[in-house]
DNA sequence: TCTGGGGTCCTAGGACCC
DNA sequence: TCTGGGGTCCTAGGACCC
């Protein structure tokens, strides 16, 4: 136990601005002050904004968008098609940044992540902390980002949303009143439209609402969801910086959503095998395998069904992948028009303790 | 011309075992 | 004669996030 412990934890939430925009921006400058959106196959019907730069946002361009409607709104806007390789050399360059300073560094997503900064307090002030990694970033790296800081996660998070872009914000227990609690439920880290129009209907409008309101009733309607909504809603959040957390991949998949509905299965059937060979890509890059193959397939109606089969060997080549795929199309496909189809493998492990498995169990038959 | 693609976590029912 | 209860695994769907 470190003697910081009865005083409180100090934990960053850092997280990037526009951040695909911004790292297009920096291997392109001609892009500097210009609307610019990052969107999925601009050139297909069904793209849509991924990421948009702050003056395209000043046009009403958002994320989620469909691309012709982000066209209609911002006629000049810069479209450019995501390029992931370059995202996550920028990701790595960042977190790399980041562990300079502790090693208790938990990578949220590509872009935003959290950091465990008690050790340094109270030697070092937290918010010139977070100037700090705030400038390195931006003169190192040529990125914005804002950084939220408070005694836990999820008052770190919400922190990071309040000043945007290059904002630090400082959120202590004694400012829940004033800074927290004003806000709309919806804008809650973990409540989505559904959670908020039920709530609605308790007249919890408010996350002061949700704080105010009775816990016991809260766990009654929602579960163990309810009980942690009024925590985190009151400041109380346990969950500790895990630096692991984001190597424990659980499942690795590949969709896409076709240029047109169609009703021909040879065409589903090239493209299951396009999809096969993209999931046993990322599964070799991780180096994992996986027992069960899931199928998802969206209708014309965007009803989407998903379904999976385990089988008894771990599988990683496309071609297992593959024949489990189309095992499931044929099985459970309806005829109706497809939008969408996606290949996932789930529950996936690391390869050499498939083998230790595998070996263990050929081991019975010797 | 509506609405992508990558994930995680939780719930719930049925099978199966003891 | 008409029906237990606990535990785990598998599958499907839903909510949410970036």
């Amino acid at each position: 136990m470190t003697n910081n412990n009865w005083r409180g934890k100090v934990i960053f939430h850092v997280d990037m601005n526009s951040f695909y925009a911004s790292v297009e921006r920096v291997h392109d400058p001609s892009l500097e002050g210009k609307p610019v959106a990052i969107a999925g196959n601009p050139k297909e019907r069904r793209g849509i904004v991924v990421t948009a730069s702050y003056e395209a946002r000043a046009y009403g361009v958002k994320t989620t968008m469909p691309v012709w409607e982000a066209r209609k709104k911002c006629p000049s806007l810069i479209i450019r098609p995501p390029d992931f390789d370059k995202y996550r050399a920028a990701s790595g360059e960042m977190f790399q940044l980041l562990e300079e300073y502790t090693s208790l560094v938990e990578p949220v997503s590509i872009d935003e992540g959290y950091m465990d900064v008690t050790a340094y307090y109270p030697k070092k002030n937290p918010a010139k902390l977070a100037e700090e990694i705030q400038s390195r970033i931006k003169h190192e790296l040529g990125l914005s980002c804002s950084i939220g800081v408070a005694p836990n996660k999820f008052l770190a998070k919400m922190a990071s949303d309040m000043k945007k872009p290059m904002g630090i914000t400082i959120l202590r227990k004694r400012q829940l009143d004033t800074m927290l609690w004003p806000l709309p439920i919806r804008e809650m880290h973990g409540i989505g439209q559904k959670t908020a129009d039920k709530l609605k209907l308790l007249d919890i409008h408010t996350i002061g609402d949700l704080a105010a309101f009775s816990e016991a009733e809260l766990s009654a309607r929602f579960g163990i969801k309810g009980k942690k909504l009024y925590q985190r809603a009151n400041g109380i959040d346990y969950r500790p910086v895990d630096p692991e957390s984001a190597k424990e991949v659980k499942s690795v998949g590949s969709s896409t959503t076709l240029s047109t509905d169609t009703t021909n299965r040879a065409e589903l059937l090239q493209v299951i095998e396009f999809l096969s060979h993209k999931v046993e890509g990322r599964l070799k890059r991780k180096d994992v395998c996986s027992k069960t193959i899931q199928l998802m397939i969206r209708y014309r109606d965007r009803k989407t069904i998903t379904r999976s089969k385990q089988v008894l060997n771990p599988m990683f080549s496309a071609d297992d992948i593959e024949q489990q795929a189309k095992q499931l199309l044929e099985r459970y496909w309806n005829g109706e028009p497809v939008r969408l189809l996606g290949i996932t493998a789930l529950h996936v492990t690391p390869i050499h303790e498939a083998y230790q498995q595998l070996s263990l169990f050929s081991h019975e038959y010797e």
